[in-house]
DNA sequence: ATAGTCTCTCTAGTTACTAGAGGTTCAAGA
DNA sequence: TCTTGAACCTCTAGTAACTAGAGAGACTAT
């Protein structure tokens, strides 16, 4: 059994985090000692491991409580949990060549002042200035 | 002179979020008709588009504040204008990077299933698999 | 004048946490 | 067994950057 400061630990998972995750229904509620405070044993340390990768693949919590959901599921069910997956991945692709473009504009931006202040810089111009952008965003 | 509506659809930015940013100090109070409603000019409208570009580029409302700030502003303290182009587009490069390995392994998780669910769906596994993962997330 | 659309302020909700106050419990050493 | 100090408890409120809705008043065109 581990205290939540070991679940803590051992998930690189706050503590304030893992209580909010409790209340918001994703993770279940744990035992408690007599004295109140939270004992969890080795399935909550890999459903809040779950979590947390999930959360850092991008996921919103929402999708996280849906794949939860899913556990032990089978057949059809299981759709579901391919096309969160399938999802995600489409919507960071996009996330990333939209991220490509505005790198592009920023060196741009940024290179419009090279460093020399004697003059008036240009990068709040170019901050200003869509025009000049190859993105759509 | 521009309603509040003709901003907003001129600039693509919503009417709460125009009132927002009036009030979080990043457009200056307009004037208003006897009737109370607002009414901007040109310079509300270039200011409005300033934000918004920026914001695209991922700016947080501070920095975008401290530009707005620099406006006019000549020598030494350009170099902050400069640093927050900079800070920017190395923040951006980590993040296209990140999100590169996020998007590898995604696509690992994705073709855990391969649409035939007759056997049990790898994908709920491989979420809560991080080990196998090149990423450091 | 009146209808219909805009706009006003204000409150509260969203996502995913984080921080702090004020108080209680646990674990280890004397 | 007692005592300390760290860890834990609940609850409220704050963060970013908006968004939505209520209920009331203003503008514009006929």
């Amino acid at each position: 059994m581990f205290s939540i400061g070991q679940l803590a630990a051992r998930t690189g998972v706050k503590i304030p985090t893992i209580r909010f995750y409790e209340d918001k229904g994703l993770l279940e509620k744990p035992d408690r000692t007599s004295g109140n405070q939270r004992r969890y044993d080795r399935a909550a340390l890999d459903r809040l491991r779950f979590i947390r990768h999930a959360r850092d693949l991008g996921l919103p919590l929402n999708d996280v409580r849906a794949l939860i959901s899913l556990e032990g599921a089978k057949g059809a069910k299981l759709d579901r949990a391919h096309n969160i997956a399938q999802e995600q991945l489409v919507g960071l692709r996009q996330r990333i060549a939209q991220l490509q473009l505005l790198e592009a504009e920023l060196a741009r931006i940024s290179q419009a002042c090279d460093g020399q202040h004697d003059h008036i810089c240009a990068v709040l111009h170019a901050f200003g200035d869509h025009d000049r952008c190859a993105g759509t965003h």
